[in-house]
RNA sequence: GCGUUCAUAGCUCAGCUGGAUAGAGCACUCGCCUUCUAAGCGAGCGGUCAAAGGUUCGAAUCCUUUUGGACGUACCA
């Protein structure tokens, strides 16, 4: 439910009846300390400094039209002219209870679904995914996933980078390697360097490799078959990462760099005709005032930039997709390229003016000594071998714990390594770096996808012993453990809408773990199934188990972390 | 040099756009299993919110300066 809009109207009514105008929209917020209520209102300071009376006075004035016969149970003015707010429990038992007879919990679908362009990921098909694109990954795939969930149209853009002089030398290799026998593909990587190897020591196959860079841009038939059979291989080795990781993108989701290739002419031309373009050392800028570096659309040897690229890609995704929002989860120090890419597109009336851009950034990850995350002879990790590792260690960290068969543990190992990689990421705030620490994302305890994986588990196993349905159960709050466990899981909907607002999929992890601890609290002084407990008691915590572990559930799949029955 | 950004407990991080005595987890010290998974729960310890000014009823949050770090800085993406 909707909990802080619902307070706000209440207020609003209030405000009206008092005959006071509130300053803006009523923001609610969550009570600092428990013995502040459950929500505050903290609007009315401000209020009192425009007015220039008291505030305790225009408190209490207020206060008391507020209607305490529904969702609030009392207010209490307090302070220097806090209101605070108490929420009933029968009220809070009736909304819990419908929301578990709900598949989506009660989380509403939104009155004002938009279109919204999601490009994440972004691989380089000339070389294998490594942890620079793990964050985008994960970050993206959540993304999406939230603003779906809430009933948004998203388009996944996996923007891949497939053209540029290197594929030259690698279709070149390809061809030399024999196309049939293309088994060294198997590695890219070491397709790569094998490649760049030639490349170096032979010169015939260097002007080869040239030659082809021109071919593939002149469209050349049998080179461009050679690129897209080197793409498509590339790609597969994507699409492998993709499932090992458990993320959404597929194939269709592709819209490559080339796509916009026969655009990017345009892109110039109508720059031109816009009077943005000038010509600066040679090269083809548009100068913003805000910025002292121009963005170059065109190299003094006529080719094109990725600016160039990321300008066709935003009128292509405003215009021809309709987005109303656009983001780019990429990597925090490209910040300044779109901040310039942005203001560009708008200025030229790429995209219309009520488009929000967002450059969703995120920072580096680091390794447990706080230095960029690499291998041990300092190349990049391949993102393959990374999760190959999530694996093997979510096995030993669970198999000690129970008699797991060998199956079982494979099984295990995949959900809980996967999911700990996962919420590592998405449980920090997206901006800063971050250091990936196995043994921390693999820990039972704290904020971890195990605590929470382990917080279900539980709930299931208590859920298969009940003999009864639970869906026929109603939930009425007994005591404060209960009053605070019960609210905590009614407010997913504020923190799903803020979260896709802001773009903060961490926001969504910080509350899963209050819902998992308020849980474990109520689980250790509120027994479900003991024997001579009243039925409706019984009956009510079972119900309110089931109506945590659909939470955790649905809150963790939007994150694109999988649960567990047995852990 | 200029620009962006960050600095909160020993460590890893929150802090909801200015609110009440700054919160978690880890680590450390205690306590709790004849009861639904102790992979848990409770209690304690731990802070000059980098520093100094300013704005105001009120600042970790906004502004200025300083210090320290990261990143970016025109024909790579």
């Amino acid at each position: 439910m909707k909990i802080k809009s619902h307070i706000a109207a209440i207020f609003q009514e209030a405000f009206t009846q008092s005959g006071i105008e509130p300053q803006g929209e009523i923001a609610i917020h969550e009570a600092t300390k428990a013995q502040f209520g459950d929500y505050q209102y903290n609007g009315i300071m401000p209020l009192a400094k425009l007015y220039q009376t008291n505030p305790r006075e225009i408190a209490t004035k207020v206060a008391s039209h507020i209607q305490t016969d529904g969702v609030i149970e009392k207010v209490e003015v307090a302070g220097a002219g806090f209101i605070n707010i108490w929420l009933s429990d029968n009220t809070l038992s009736h909304y819990a209870t419908k929301a578990l007879a709900d598949e989506r919990i009660d989380v509403a679908i939104t009155s004002h679904p938009q279109t919204i362009v999601v490009d994440y990921s972004g691989p380089n098909m000339a070389k294998e995914m490594h942890v620079g694109h793990l964050r985008s990954t994960i970050i993206g795939d959540a993304l999406a996933k939230l603003f779906e969930f809430l009933g948004h149209c998203v388009i996944r853009q996996n923007h891949i980078g497939d053209w540029g002089t290197q594929f030259g030398m690698l279709v070149a290799y390809l061809e030399a390697q024999g196309v049939e026998q293309s088994g060294e593909l198997k590695d890219l990587e070491a397709f790569y360097k094998a490649a760049k190897k030639r490349f170096d020591e032979d010169a015939h196959f260097a002007n080869t490799a040239r030659e082809y860079v021109v071919k593939i841009q002149q469209g050349d038939t049998h080179c461009l078959e050679l690129w897209e059979r080197f793409i498509g291989i590339s790609l597969s080795h994507c699409q492998e990462v993709y499932h090992k990781l458990d993320v959404s993108l597929s194939p269709k989701d592709v819209r490559a760099e080339s796509f916009y290739n026969e655009d990017l002419s345009h892109i110039v031309t109508d720059l031109e005709n816009a009077h943005l373009l000038q010509i600066s050392q040679g090269a083809k800028c548009v100068f913003l005032e805000s910025e002292e570096i121009p963005v170059i659309v065109q190299k003094g040897d006529g080719g094109y930039l990725y600016a160039t690229t990321d300008l066709a890609a935003l009128r292509y995704r405003a215009t021809k997709l309709k987005a109303n929002r656009i983001l780019y989860v990429v990597d925090a120090r490209q910040s300044s390229h779109f901040k310039a890419v942005f203001d560009v597109a708008q200025k030229a009336g790429f995209v219309p003016q009520e488009t929000k851009l967002e450059h969703i950034a995120f920072g580096t990850m680091m390794d447990k000594s706080g230095k960029p995350f690499k291998t041990r002879d300092g190349g990049t990790v391949k993102l393959i071998e990374l999760l190959d590792e999530a694996l093997i260690r979510a096995k030993e960290a669970i198999k000690e714990r129970e008699n797991y068969s060998q199956g079982e543990l494979e099984t295990l190992a995949k959900v809980v390594g996967i999911g700990a990689v996962k919420y590592a990421d998405l449980s920090i705030n997206r901006q800063s770096n971050y250091i990936f620490d196995w043994d921390k994302m693999l820990s039972f305890e704290g904020n971890t996808s195990l605590y929470l994986q382990y917080a279900y588990a539980r709930i299931q196993s208590i859920l298969k012993k009940y003999e009864g349905d639970v869906g026929a159960c109603e939930i009425a709050i007994g005591d404060a453990i209960e009053h605070t466990l019960v609210l905590s899981v009614l407010k997913f909907e504020d923190v799903l809408t803020k979260a896709s607002l802001d773009a903060t999929p961490h926001t969504i992890s910080a509350y899963l773990y209050d819902v998992a601890t308020d849980f474990m609290k109520f689980y250790e002084q509120n027994p479900i199934l003991k024997e001579g407990l009243e039925k409706a008691t019984k009956e009510s915590r079972i119900a309110i188990a089931s109506l945590c572990a659909k939470t955790i559930e649905l809150g963790l799949e939007i994150l694109g972390i999988k649960v567990l029955n047995r852990l």
